[in-house]
DNA sequence: ACATTATTGTTTGTATGCAAATCAGTTTGG
DNA sequence: CCAAACTGATTTGCATACAAACAATAATGT
């Protein structure tokens, strides 16, 4: 006898539930705070968190990768919420520093992210919120 | 007495995870299945549950709003695994059929995308993989 | 019947996100 | 020391993803 191979149900699908929270996730977000998107508010926070660094290790820090943080990085600096300077010590190396604007910007909005974070898990319980944080952490 | 702010975590934050459980996931379906993207296949998969489509309808039962799908249905067609037709009835609508290709496609392929949940969520034991879907069903 | 409204599809613009190729500069191994 | 390997940054090309504006068509209410 074979056994029969489970039916694909697209709507249990792992990618496709993380594609459709993440959509509801980046509306909250856009209509939270609209002057950045999350992955730019992901680099200003780490820049917060960790202080000036180069664009491809910031990209690193913040998962994406060197095209894809230039592009944020080029973005951000064209709103003057980051600055890139060269790098003395070695040639190939921008620095990327948060400006006054950015971290004025980051003090003004971060109690509102973390506000979106509570309102995309607003369907869970608190015991279910940090249970799926947990199992997600697990997976990245 | 103020009680302060949360401080605020970028790596424990839902969106983040979110994008970095996706990546991680894409990286795992593009080896499996390097033909098509999750995306395509999950408009294929919509197209052999539910049969020939319009455009818009089947990007709303795929999450993809009218320009979104409209690229993707484009690209599905490019490499021949769907077919457009007008719609007599109605001279707006596009009608979106899947190609014996693109059922092809679908039948070698199915197995191999289970697969491909089942490797994204490896790092889980089975009852918190339930759980996981379940929390994740919750917030889509 | 017909003006208002809604729906379908298209196009443009912006923003991720990755692969691959390239160039400049740095590090390392023999 | 110096060729080989590596790293940092950039560019191009492709694929989502959404907003906004638009044209064609269909449905609706009065």
């Amino acid at each position: 006898m074979m056994k029969d191979t489970p039916p694909y149900v697209l709507d249990d699908q792992i990618g496709y539930l993380l594609r459709r929270v993440t959509q509801r996730h980046l509306v909250i977000f856009n209509e939270a705070i609209p002057e950045v998107t999350t992955t730019q508010f992901a680099v200003i926070a780490r820049l917060v968190q960790l202080g000036p660094l180069s664009q491809n290790l910031l990209g690193r820090e913040t998962a994406m990768d060197a095209a894809t943080i230039k592009g944020v990085v080029d973005r951000l600096a064209r709103q003057g919420l980051v600055a890139t300077t060269p790098d003395p010590d070695d040639k190939r190396r921008l620095t990327v520093t948060l400006t006054k604007a950015g971290a004025d910007l980051y003090a003004a909005t971060v109690a509102t992210a973390l506000e979106i974070s509570d309102k995309t898990l607003a369907p869970l319980t608190l015991p279910e919120r940090a249970s799926l944080i947990a199992l997600l952490s697990k997976l990245a």
